[in-house]
DNA sequence: GCCGTTTTCGGCCCGACTGTTTTCAGTCG
């Protein structure tokens, strides 16, 4: 419901943006945000306080809190489906592409008729698009480029949508009377970055109670199959899920076969035939007789393999490791005692300070850097060195409260810091005098996305030179199925960081995870200290954690590669 | 349409970049 919401309200902005409505585009765009980041649904929201309560959302007032009871009530919001019958294209879809926004998409389908991607590419190759007023060549080019990207990515959805809606299947899957046990296997329990499908496993003693409800459950467009071992449903948010009923003698081998991938599940059924056992999702076999399958563990054990963490199983290595029980003991989800990246409604965060320093304590950490935007990105309201000193000082008056209310307080350790953008020649748009004073200084790249390996290279090389600089904050800035990573000899750039003691960071956003595993394994190879931290514009988004210590899992990285692991105390000292 | 210890009306963060222009519209963050 939030999700759809969510959309709903993010494609009204863009409608009312076409139809140059000043300042409601952007109050729906608030809206959308702040309902795709709650962790409650709206539906719940409304049913225990009605519309004053959905109110108290941020950025929601009485007219967004009208349309969604509407939404609640009827399944439809009338003034959105006003506005988009007399603008009837794919706005997901088309907004998708880079360089295309509401006045450009406005343009094409009043001109020339497009509503969806495909008819955009088509009129693209027919040179149609530089005949139009104000496009060019360029334009025409930047279009196609934009859409073989697209079309790349396309299908597959990043893993911070995937892996909610999974467990919420699972959790529904869960109370289905005869289940014992569902597990998410396949690209999810991998935890790679974008997810083909929702694979799920079960042991159920009903086995077709449980498909009827898979089958049936909200949000499924059409079943393709349902059978009493599998069924396969397309759901509305246009991914697939797959659901297998296994016995419980072979559990673990299912989980094992299903979750992959496919190279480490080859080499594995290699190791097994030449040890004369047979390996399927059943179990492992000799001859007729079940040797292993219960678990993970006994089929590894059995193979003469140290057990291998699903985020590592890609044939990379892992299993020469795991021969002969050199596998790295793997950082833990809840081995991170600081978050290092958080924004605040200082700039473009959603929450206070206190309301993220608070809900971080929650959530157990031990301390959190605030790294507000600095003036170089002007839209977020960025800080400059004054308004940076009165946050140090915020900061300072939180921190003290939260000692002197001892033991009813927070035991939570605020840091000062900031979110510095690195200029296009690799300065920075704050003064050294003002970082000397912040606890934690992260720079950043927001700008300039397109320039020269050597050019890139040298921009961020200069930025880790800044004595001041504690940290490179998402390092390539990439967005996940958006944008390109820049051009960067990361070698190079990750040997000056080794050389520097600046640590770089594996920004766990979702939508960033950057570094990447690719990345990480290098920089763990040339001893670079690395960090992990959210990102978090808001208190919710202080749970995307999990997803960049995933990353770094998976490239192999133990307790002590990742410097937030430590004390504060340890950790300020271990800064350069 | 949202928001308020400068408020319940009147604001609503802005600068850089790109590609097309010959002065600027659209996009991005």
């Amino acid at each position: 419901m939030n999700q759809e919401l969510a959309t709903i309200f993010t494609e009204m902005a863009e409608l009312l943006a076409m139809k140059e409505v000043p300042f409601k585009p952007r109050a729906f765009e608030k809206a959308a945000l702040a309902i795709g980041e709650l962790s409650e649904s709206v539906a719940d929201i409304y049913k225990k306080g009605g519309i004053f309560s959905l109110e108290e959302i941020p950025g929601v007032g009485r007219g967004i809190a009208e349309r969604i009871e509407e939404y609640i009530k009827t399944g439809h919001i009338k003034d959105y489906e006003a506005l988009k019958k007399k603008m009837p294209v794919r706005l997901e879809e088309l907004t998708r592409i880079e360089g295309i926004g509401p006045k450009i998409i406005k343009v094409l389908y009043e001109k020339l008729g497009i509503r969806t991607a495909r008819q955009l590419e088509q009129a693209a190759r027919a040179g149609k698009i530089a005949r139009l007023p104000r496009f060019g060549k360029k334009s025409e080019e930047k279009i196609l480029k934009s859409i073989a990207f697209f079309k790349q990515a396309g299908g597959r959805m990043p893993i911070g949508e995937a892996l909610p809606l999974a467990r919420e299947i699972k959790a529904l899957l869960e109370k289905v009377e005869g289940v014992e046990r569902v597990e998410i296997a396949g690209s999810l329990r991998r935890w790679q970055e974008t997810i083909g499908d929702i694979d799920l496993l079960a042991v159920s003693s009903k086995s077709e109670e449980v498909m009827n409800v898979f089958t049936k459950m909200p949000g499924v467009k059409h079943a393709y199959a349902k059978g009493k071992t599998k069924s396969s449903v397309r759901l509305t948010q246009n991914i697939d899920a797959d659901l297998r009923v296994v016995p419980r003698a072979s559990f673990g081998a299912a989980t094992q076969y299903f979750t992959g991938n496919k190279a480490h599940n080859v080499a594995l059924r290699k190791i097994a035939m030449e040890k004369g056992y047979k390996l399927n999702e059943y179990g492992l076999f000799k001859g007729k007789n079940l040797v292993a399958g219960k678990t993970e563990e006994e089929i590894y054990e059995a193979l003469g393999l140290q057990y291998i963490e699903p985020e590592m199983r890609l044939d990379e290595g892992e299993i020469d490791l795991a021969k002969k029980h050199k596998l790295p003991k793997l950082i833990d989800y809840d081995d991170i005692k600081g978050d290092l990246q958080t924004q605040t409604n200082w700039t473009d965060g959603v929450d206070s300070i206190e309301e993220m320093a608070r809900a971080a304590a929650k959530r157990g950490l031990e301390y959190i850097a605030i790294t507000d935007h600095t003036r170089g990105l002007a839209m977020t309201g960025g800080s400059d060195e004054a308004k940076l000193l009165r946050q140090t000082k915020e900061i300072k008056k939180i921190n003290q409260t939260f000692s002197r209310a001892g033991k009813a307080g927070c035991t939570l350790k605020i840091l000062t810091g900031a979110e510095v953008n690195i200029k296009k020649d690799g300065s920075l748009d704050i003064a050294d005098e003002a970082l000397e004073q912040l606890d934690v200084v992260g720079a950043a790249i927001h700008s300039h996305f397109t320039l020269s390996k050597k050019e890139q290279t040298e921009r961020l090389i200069k930025a880790i030179e800044n004595s001041h600089v504690d940290i490179v904050f998402h390092p390539t800035a990439r967005i996940v199925q958006r944008r390109e990573p820049i051009e960067l000899d990361v070698e190079r750039v990750l040997k000056a960081a080794a050389r520097t003691g600046t640590a770089m960071e594996i920004d766990a956003h979702p939508s960033r995870l950057d570094l990447s595993d690719e990345h990480i394994r290098l920089a763990l190879k040339l001893g670079v200290k690395l960090v992990i931290d959210t990102d978090a514009h808001s208190k919710d988004e202080l749970a995307y954690l999990e997803y960049g210590i995933a990353q770094a899992r998976r490239a192999g990285a133990t307790k002590n590669d990742i410097l937030n692991t430590l004390s504060v105390k340890e950790f300020l000292e271990a800064l350069k």
